[in-house]
DNA sequence: TATTGACATGATTTTGAAAACATAAGTAGT
DNA sequence: ACTACTTATGTTTTCAAAATCATGTCAATA
């Protein structure tokens, strides 16, 4: 659905929602090793959302990631479109170009629907929805 | 959301329920013509499906691709299946492993509802629905 | 029974995402 | 200023999916 790149940065993103505190920065070593993703691979991935403004960094010592409260009034689904690309929940499930509501691929409808919801719920959902402490435990990251 | 090679399935099996005629086998070189993807690689894809008794085959002059009574009343979530595995709609949309309802991550209660009812269409959605003549037009496959 | 046309199968190549490597650039503290 | 630490950037390598190549197997028919 997503790829890993996408993956690892809605993680990178949540972890980091839900593990800063005031002006501390996490560093991208801390960042990879607790979801155990590879490091060099996640700096890039957080270069990304940091040159689009979706997360901020700080160079030298005692530097690292943080949101800002800006960064935090970002959504879900900005983060995957940054890495993935604008279509990714928007193509045809059969790959073809052409297909849409007008000229609908068989599959077209099956999926139009549910697809739709999860734009608007990706969409509707804040970064600042998982710094909110008292969530549920979540799986290792 | 699946593999191009499973793409490639859905719409070479729904091309042979649309195009099927009493006792006419359709060859991968039309098939692979008409949907304008690589013959060889749709060839093995066919024959992955083929041993799955998912599509039935037969070789030689005037042999070709058909799809038998039985065949006809696989659902599309087999075709899935057969080819990206069966966990393809349900493994954790940010790969986590050990997600699941008892320990969900972050997002899996915003994909969950969708994500099954996606694969209860697909699983009651029969080859035989893409038979029926009088469907809507589709685009070029 | 030989030929031909099609699917079947194994091995190889290509391609792009994923990952790793190497180095630059910036900042805090000494 | 110098050092150490951390992000930033460009290049290279790895790996699996995608695609191709080469050959085998089977059946219709002349």
């Amino acid at each position: 659905m997503f790829s890993k790149s996408c993956q690892y940065a809605i993680r990178a993103t949540i972890y980091l929602a839900m593990h800063q505190e005031e002006g501390k920065n996490l560093g991208v070593k801390e960042i990879a090793t607790s979801l155990d993703v590879p490091q060099q691979f996640l700096a890039k991935i957080l270069q990304q959302l940091s040159r689009q403004n979706l997360v901020s960094s700080i160079k030298g010592p005692n530097g690292g990631f943080y949101l800002s409260p800006e960064n935090k009034l970002n959504s879900l689904l900005q983060i995957i479109e940054c890495i993935d690309g604008p279509l990714t929940l928007n193509s045809c499930v059969l790959g073809l170009p052409q297909c849409s509501s007008v000229t609908p691929c068989p599959l077209h409808f099956n999926f139009f629907e549910y697809r739709e919801k999860m734009r608007q719920t990706l969409g509707a959902t804040s970064i600042s929805n998982f710094s909110n402490p008292g969530l549920p435990p979540y799986p290792t990251y």
